[in-house]
DNA sequence: GTTTTAAGTAAACATTTGTTCACTCAAAGC
DNA sequence: GCTTTGAGTGAACAAATGTTTACTTAAAAC
């Protein structure tokens, strides 16, 4: 009749604190779910819940619905792709070849924070109208930041910022639509995931093959 | 008191032939509420049948369950898909601006076939592993198709076919991620299509400005 | 030390879900 | 014409869902 394991030194902590434990245990499953090949329209707030080991109402005590506790998700999701890019300014540019080896630590990247790229690149799309809207600001917000970034690397500077922002929502695309499939290899595969490296190098290089011949659209004059 | 309307001259049909209708009323069914918001493991069994004005039972006379269902819709999808392929093949290239006038035929098959598009874009990512992976194997077709009508126009000939698949394969995400955001608009929004219509003809002309100086990979020799 | 506050619990609710079973009844097969 | 077949019905089920309502109980406030 072993009656309740206490889960962990719970005395130690304030209301407050505790009350964030919960939340965070929610976002956590929430976000376990999604990743093992739930869709977030799939996902039922008992289920949510249970994962979270609490009852089904002490998930009012922190989000209004469902949706509300995945637009945090996607808030989050959106503070790991800008990290992506201050790490990379901050690693700065790699001698030799520099899209591969960009791909390699995307790669690796995806890999270290899955369940935040899934959510990125399966609801980005899909998923309900909310999220979509939602991510696709984010992904706006990382474009924008992309784009800059490549102007202070003086990367065609004598572009326009709206050609900028065409050239790496393309790239942005392609990251994402790439992580989806990274995701997807059943583990192990190694062949696979190098052909899937392969193609991805290969379509960033036709990207900025493409973009160094570009010429400004026409919209930066009256 | 009224107790049933009867839907249709119903006794001129062979039972086959009713059959066959029913089942597509519940496909009809199920792409409606896919186009009205909903996503694919968000929809339910009884919520379909009920919108195809049949009882829930009815349903296993023609599908195992919604999985089934799903995948007939991803095949016709497909379907759909190379169909475009095929009228412009037909249509030939037109004289002045191949790209945009691509774009604005794309755009209005887009629309005028709105519930695939939706699906194949939205579900391509999200959804069900199993509606995703035959959703890639149709993507995968068509990306094929797709090279083999650049190398029957004798575009860049130089090229091994896994080069100018790559090349498709980066347009055919474009198109689909394009698809999506067209549906998405508000219908009525002139100026944001139009804008949404301008960054489309700039990514594609980008990748084809990319692909006219692509030089083959090393994939080709032992 | 007493009172107040609020995170989490427990029970109960009205719906909705997927699936079963036995049934109708009209077309198809003979 | 009689029998067989099978698409669609209707009732019933166990299970799961979202949400409300009243409760405990320990930290916070005084």
């Amino acid at each position: 009749m072993a009656k309740h394991v206490e889960p962990l030194p719970v005395a130690v902590l304030s209301r407050s604190e505790r009350k964030q434990h919960t939340r965070e245990r929610l976002r956590e499953a929430a976000l376990d779910l999604l990743s093992r090949g739930q869709s977030f329209p799939g996902l039922s707030l008992r289920e949510v819940t249970r994962e979270a080991g609490v009852v089904p109402t002490a998930f009012y005590r922190h989000f209004r619905d469902l949706d509300e506790l995945g637009l945090s998700l996607v808030e989050e999701a959106g503070l790991v792709l800008r990290r992506l890019l201050r790490e990379a300014r901050q690693a700065g540019l790699p001698t030799e070849d520099i899209i591969r080896s960009s791909v390699r630590i995307y790669s690796a990247y995806v890999r270290a924070h899955p369940r935040q790229f899934r959510l990125a690149a399966s609801e980005r799309a899909g998923g309900s109208p909310l999220l979509r809207q939602a991510i696709r600001s984010e992904v706006a917000h990382f474009v924008r930041e992309m784009a800059q970034d490549l102007r202070l690397l003086g990367f065609r500077a004598d572009l326009p910022t709206a050609d900028l922002e065409l050239i790496c929502s393309l790239v942005v695309n392609t990251m994402l639509g790439a992580a989806g499939e990274i995701l997807d290899l059943p583990e192990g595969q190694g062949q696979a995931a190098r052909e899937l490296e392969e193609r991805f190098v290969g379509q960033l290089r036709l990207i900025f093959l493409g973009a160094e011949r570009w010429r400004a659209t026409s919209a930066s004059g009256p």
